[in-house]
RNA sequence: GGGGGUGUAGCUCAGUUGGUUAGAGCGCCGGCCUGUCACGCCGGAGGCCGCGGGUUCGAGCCCCGUCACUCCCGCCA
C-alpha cells in the first residue's frame, strides 16, 4: 500500500531516519525535518516538520486526515478542531504540496496501518502552510485508474508521480546504476560520444539537423555510436562502455520508443565472440536476478541457438524460450498423400510442411479457434489433427490415412488430447507466421511459464541476404561484422551463404541485444560491401573516418548494444516502453507535455538557410 | 503509406430493435459526520454523444467522409 516501494531495498532518507537530541537545539528546516517515511514509534512525543502532497483526504467533519506523500512515502496527518491549523486544514484538496508542523504520536490502539511503514504513527498538525494548491486534476494520482494515453502523456508530471509509473521509474534508475557498477566492475570505461554526427547511408532515417555555418549541410543524431565505439578501438582504449541515447526516425511500435531509446552500448578490443559472451552474460544475468523480483534467470552461460536453427524451431530469431513448443519439418508424411493441397505444394522442393504440436489442445473448439485466427492473420485457414481414442481427427487425418498420422503422432510425441497444427509453403514465406501460431497455440494452452527470464545467444546470423524488391544481394544485419570465414569466404563463397560474427540476445521474445565481431581489415570491408554493390569510392565516402582508422593499426574488436528500455521493461513487468520511460513521445511522435516539435521563427529558418516547401494539404 | 480497434460528463465506462428528458462509479461543488486509511450519509452542478454530411417522421445507435488516439504491417543495418 501506498509509496513505500520507490524507497527500493536501502529503505528512507538515511539520514532523517531518527531525531537526534542535537537536532532538537537546532532552528527547524524550512521545509521539513523528516520525509514522509521516515517518522516512527521512536519518534513519538517529538515535534516534526513534513512538506508534501496531499495523497489522499478523509473528512469526518470533527476529525481530519490527510494522507501526506513524498518521493520516500506517506504519513497520515491528523487535524482536529483543537488544532489552529483546523480551518485552512478543511480547504485542503488533492495534491497541493503542503507543510505541516505538529507533534508526533503513537496511533490510538486499533487505528494503526500495518500496510505503511509510518503506520504505526501520526502527526498532529498544528501549523499548516500550503506551498502549491493544485487545480482539478485530468487524471488521479491516487488509484490504479486506467486514463488515456493523451491525457497521461500530456501530464506526465501528474503520471509520474502516481505510485506505478513512479516506482517504474526508479527501477531504471536503479537498472542504470547497477549495470554502471557492473561494467566498471569488468574493468569496462565509459565515454560520451558525439550527440551531432554524420548521417549514416545504412540503417534507419536519420533525424537530421542543419547546420547555420555551413549552408545546405547536415548534421545527423546519431541511430548508435557504432563508428565512434570502434575508433575508440582503434584509439587503443581497449574497453569501452556507454548508457547512450540513440536517434532513430521510425515508426514506433509497442516495444519501440518513437525517436529516441538507451542502450548499454559497449566495445572490446582483441576478443572473440566468447569473449563478449563471457563479459556480457553476468551483466545482463545479474541485473535479471537483482532487479526480477526472484524470478529465476537462465545463469551464464547461456544457450547459444543459431539463427538457422531458431528460425526452424520457433519461427522467430527472438524465441520466447519460456514456450516450450518446438516445431518439426513433417513434410515427409505429407509427400504424395491424401491430402492434395500439401502433396502439391511439396512437388517444388523448396516447399515444405511443418508442425506446431498443440499437447492440450485436442479439442474441436481450440483447432477452430486457431483456424479462425489464422484467417484474421491473413491465411487461408490453418491444418491441424487432433489425436482422440487413439487416432487422428479431422480433415486432414481423413485425408491421409491413419499410418502417416501415427507416424506425425509418434515423431512430435504427442498422445490423446492433443493436437497439432500444420503450416506448409514456401519456408522463408511462412516462417513468420508459424512463429505468431507457436507463440498463439503455447500462449492459449497456457503452456509458457510468464515467471522465468529465459535468456539465450542468438548467432550465426547470415551476412548477407536476397533483396527481391531490388534484386540484388544486401547486408542482413550489420555492414560492419566479421564474416565468418574473413576474406577468403568473401572471395570463394556463395554470398548467401556465409554466416557473420553476429549475435543477438533474446529474452522472453525480445530482442535485447544485439552486436558482432567487426570487420576490421580494410580489404574485407571493401570486398563485402562490393557483394551488396557498392564500390570502394562508397565506402570511402561514407565511412570515410572509420575506413582510414583501419589503414593505421586497427585491432581485432567487436561488442554490443543491449537495449535498456526493453530490459526495464521486462523487470517491470510493463506491456509498453512508454511506462518505463519518463517522457515519451506518442505513436505519431508527438511530445504532448512540451509540444514538439513545433514551429520555429521565420529568423531562425533564415539562420539556417531553409525555405519550408510544406505538401498541399 | 496500408489494415484493425476505439471515440458518450474532468476521468473510467453503460446506453436494448433507430423512439419521450442520455445514465452509473470516481472526481468536482454544498451540507452532515471525532478514528478513518477506497471513510460514510444527503443534495447539486456538469453532455456539440470527436467533427462534417446523408438516410429517416425521428439518429448516441444506420450510411459516407473526416479527425484524434491506439495496436499491427511496411519500416526498424
Amino acid at each position: 500500500m501506498g509509496f513505500s516501494a520507490p524507497l527500493g531495498p536501502s529503505g528512507p532518507h538515511p539520514v532523517r531516519r531518527r531525531s537526534t537530541p542535537a537536532a532538537q537545539d537546532r532552528p527547524m528546516h524550512r521545509y521539513r525535518s523528516h520525509t514522509c517515511a521516515g517518522l516512527r514509534l521512536s519518534d513519538a512525543g517529538a515535534q516534526a516538520r513534513l512538506s508534501g502532497w496531499c495523497h489522499r483526504i478523509r473528512d469526518h467533519g470533527g476529525l481530519l486526515f490527510i494522507d501526506l506523500r513524498d518521493h520516500y512515502g506517506i504519513t497520515q496527518c491528523v487535524i482536529d478542531p483543537d488544532s489552529p491549523a483546523f480551518g485552512d486544514a478543511e480547504k485542503l484538496r488533492a495534491e497541493w504540496v503542503v507543510r505541516v508542523d505538529g507533534k508526533v504520536r503513537q496511533r490510538p490502539e486499533g487505528t494503526e496501518n500495518p500496510d505503511l511503514p509510518t503506520g504505526q504513527i501520526e502527526l498532529f498538525v498544528t501549523e499548516l502552510e500550503v506551498l502549491g494548491a493544485a487545480a482539478e486534476l485530468p487524471l488521479q494520482v491516487f488509484g490504479d485508474q486506467q486514463y488515456p494515453e493523451e491525457t497521461r502523456l500530456k501530464y506526465r508530471f501528474l503520471d509520474l508521480r502516481r505510485e506505478k509509473l513512479h516506482e517504474n521509474i526508479m527501477t531504471r534508475v536503479r537498472v542504470i546504476d547497477s549495470l554502471r557498477q557492473r561494467m566498471k566492475g569488468q574493468g569496462f570505461n565509459e565515454f560520451q560520444t558525439p550527440i551531432l554526427t554524420a548521417s549514416s547511408p545504412e540503417g534507419a532515417r536519420d533525424f537530421l539537423v542543419p547546420s547555420r555555418l555551413h549552408p545546405g549541410k547536415f548534421y545527423a543524431l546519431p541511430q548508435a555510436p557504432q563508428q565512434y565505439k570502434q575508433l575508440l578501438m582503434m584509439a587503443g582504449f581497449d574497453r569501452y562502455f556507454q548508457i547512450a541515447p540513440c536517434f532513430r526516425d521510425e515508426d514506433p511500435r509497442a516495444d519501440r520508443l518513437p525517436g529516441e531509446f538507451y542502450q548499454l552500448d559497449l566495445e572490446m578490443s582483441f576478443v572473440t565472440q566468447d569473449d563478449v559472451f563471457a563479459a556480457v552474460e553476468p551483466v545482463l544475468t545479474g541485473v535479471f536476478e537483482e532487479f526480477g523480483g526472484g524470478k529465476p534467470v537462465t545463469p551464464a552461460p547461456w544457450p547459444r541457438i543459431p539463427f538457422a536453427e531458431a528460425m526452424r524451431k520457433y519461427g522467430s530469431d527472438k524465441p520466447d524460450l519460456r514456450n516450450p513448443l518446438v516445431m518439426q519439418d513433417v513434410s515427409e508424411h505429407f509427400r504424395g498423400a491424401g491430402f492434395k493441397v500439401f502433396a502439391r505444394m511439396l512437388e517444388d522442393a523448396k516447399n515444405q510442411v511443418w508442425a506446431i504440436p498443440g499437447p492440450g489442445g485436442g479439442s474441436r473448439a481450440f483447432c477452430d479457434r486457431m483456424n479462425s485466427w489464422a484467417q484474421g492473420e491473413g491465411q487461408p485457414g490453418l491444418g491441424y489433427i487432433m489425436w482422440r481414442e487413439g487416432a487422428g481427427a479431422g480433415p486432414i487425418a481423413n485425408n491421409i490415412g491413419p499410418e502417416r498420422v501415427e507416424a506425425i503422432r509418434a515423431q512430435l510425441g504427442l498422445k490423446d488430447g492433443d493436437a497439432a497444427f500444420f503450416v506448409a509453403g514456401d519456408p522463408d514465406k511462412f516462417v513468420k507466421f508459424a512463429g505468431a501460431a507457436r507463440t498463439k497455440v503455447g500462449t492459449d494452452l497456457n503452456l509458457v511459464d510468464e515467471d522465468r527470464y529465459e535468456l539465450a545467444w542468438i548467432v550465426d546470423f547470415p551476412m548477407f541476404e536476397w533483396n527481391e524488391d531490388e534484386k540484388k544481394v544486401d547486408f542482413s544485419h550489420n555492414p560492419f561484422s566479421m564474416p565468418q570465414g574473413g576474406l577468403e569466404a568473401l572471395r570463394g563463397q556463395d554470398p548467401l551463404s556465409i554466416k557473420a560474427f553476429q549475435y543477438d540476445i533474446a529474452c522472453n521474445g525480445f530482442e535485447i541485444a544485439s552486436g558482432g565481431i567487426r570487420n576490421h581489415r580494410p580489404e574485407a570491408m571493401v570486398k563485402a560491401f562490393e557483394i551488396a554493390g557498392y564500390g570502394e569510392e562508397t565506402v570511402v565516402e561514407r565511412f570515410g573516418g572509420m575506413y582510414r582508422a583501419f589503414q593505421y593499426g586497427a585491432p581485432p574488436h567487436g561488442g554490443m548494444a543491449a537495449g535498456i528500455d526493453r530490459i526495464v521493461m521486462l523487470l517491470c513487468g510493463a506491456q509498453n516502453l512508454r511506462e518505463v520511460a519518463l517522457f515519451p513521445m506518442n505513436q505519431q511522435a508527438l511530445d504532448l507535455l512540451m509540444g514538439a516539435p513545433s514551429d520555429v521563427t521565420a529568423r531562425q529558418l533564415r539562420d539556417l538557410h531553409i525555405r519550408l516547401n510544406l505538401p498541399e494539404k
